[in-house]
DNA sequence: GTCCGATTCAAACATACGTTTGACTTCGGG
DNA sequence: CCCGAAGTCAAACGTATGTTTGAATCGGAC
């Protein structure tokens, strides 16, 4: 009766597709409620395994919730690093350019959000949900699981950008983390509001990054601020030179 | 008993008190720990009123968070409807610069956080969090709020960058939208991984504003992508021809 | 065939939740 | 002075949650 829902033979080894289908249930269901809203009930019965079993393997709701993130977002962070090794070695030392360090942050998430086997685009949008969730350990999972990742692009930036400094590179890396996070996320709702056609990213997650990059890199390159300009004449314009009106 | 948390006399209305009391409660509760995770017992017990009270003045649980959002941004997204028709009447028929859109959008939002009595940065920081999240009243909730404005605000770039196809800006407008609401969430376990010092933003949200406008703008204005592009060769740089590398 | 560790299972555990109830208090107006 | 609506309150409601328990079952190894 428990094999039912297995499609071939699982081999010798019930107990690890057990784990596995309690991670893709896992997976489908905190994306589309959340991690609060989720429940170990409605998890273990997606899953046609026992209430009990999540305890067993995993130990508790928190740990599931992490390894479920761990599972994909750790190879597409270690490929990202990986392009990015690649562009610096064929670089010979020169700086990579900015807009191929941008196209090895986003490729991998292209990559994942094309490959249905591996989640396709339910995790990336979970994913984006976990960056804006106050819990203390998902925001902890993410600091630790991202930390080498973004240190190192920070790095490959700085050097493609010398004119930009540090600092005002953090930032916007935190932008660039932000927009990204959030189309990944992307709720319909908010999609209704832009006016986008269903048929316009159907399951294309392909096109959307293909137009997520030049925005990011726009916003990566884009002039500075002045920023002892006095308060509340914010209406001046930043980096550019007043316009006509007015 | 009950007026001890009262500072001054609470007139002759000791229930609009109370309803207020609870507001406030909720809205620093909701910020620090999302909807799900809030008890109305908490937020009851930090108002210093009644559990029975928020079903009461509210109804429900939904319905208060949905009091809590519509208290601040209704007023902030009139603001900035009424910055964008005051620059459409200076232009006098002209486009209004893409730069100064951009502002009479972040303005009203900078104008929120430093001003504390109004909540500050606190509510800034729970509207970017509902951005993200998967309930459906709170999706229905931001369309119904944001449609208006966002409206506006579409019309008014696509008079600016006449020559940004129409479904470009829409997405781009959906990626300003969730760099904004990101940065404006602001965990601090991200800021963590950026490495940037709590000196550099600590209350300081106009500062970080005035970063993120300049930003917004490049993504904004950046060079379009080939979306023709065959599929797999992401790593040909978009919109700029290929580098000596490789 | 028998044993043992690994797994599954139904049931119960102890809390916590949002909401409702009905009595009590408050207070301005007749 | 008393009335009645508005508000407050303690208590209970029914349900749902994550976790634990201890017995049943399974799958190879000897």
């Amino acid at each position: 009766m428990r094999g039912a829902v297995v499609s071939i033979s699982e081999g010798r080894n019930g107990a690890a597709a057990t784990k596995a289908r309690i991670l893709d249930a896992a997976e489908a269901l905190f994306m589309e409620h959340g991690f609060e809203a989720t429940s170990l009930r409605a998890i273990t019965a997606a899953a046609g395994a026992n209430l009990a079993a999540v305890n067993y393997h995993f130990g508790s709701k928190e740990e599931l919730f992490e390894a479920v993130l761990k599972r994909r977002l750790d190879p597409m962070n270690q490929r990202r690093v990986a392009l990015l090794t690649q562009l610096e070695h064929d670089a010979a030392g020169r700086p990579v350019p900015a807009d191929r360090v941008v196209s090895a942050m986003i490729m991998p998430a292209l990559e994942l959000a094309r490959d249905p086997a591996r989640g396709g685009a339910n995790f990336l949008r979970l994913l984006g949900r976990a960056y804006a969730d106050p819990a203390p350990f998902i925001r902890r999972f993410l600091s630790v699981h991202y930390a080498e990742m973004i240190a190192r692009f920070k790095e490959a930036f700085a050097r493609a950008l010398p004119n930009l400094p540090r600092r005002e590179l953090s930032w916007r890396l935190h932008f660039i983390m932000g927009a990204l996070s959030y189309t990944l996320a992307g709720t319909d709702a908010l999609k209704l509001i832009h006016e986008i056609a269903p048929s316009d990213d159907g399951g294309n997650d392909e096109l959307l990054l293909r137009r997520l990059a030049p925005f990011l890199l726009g916003g990566l390159t884009a002039p500075l601020a002045d920023l002892d300009e006095a308060p509340g004449d914010l209406d001046g314009a930043p980096g550019i030179p007043p316009g006509p009106s007015r």
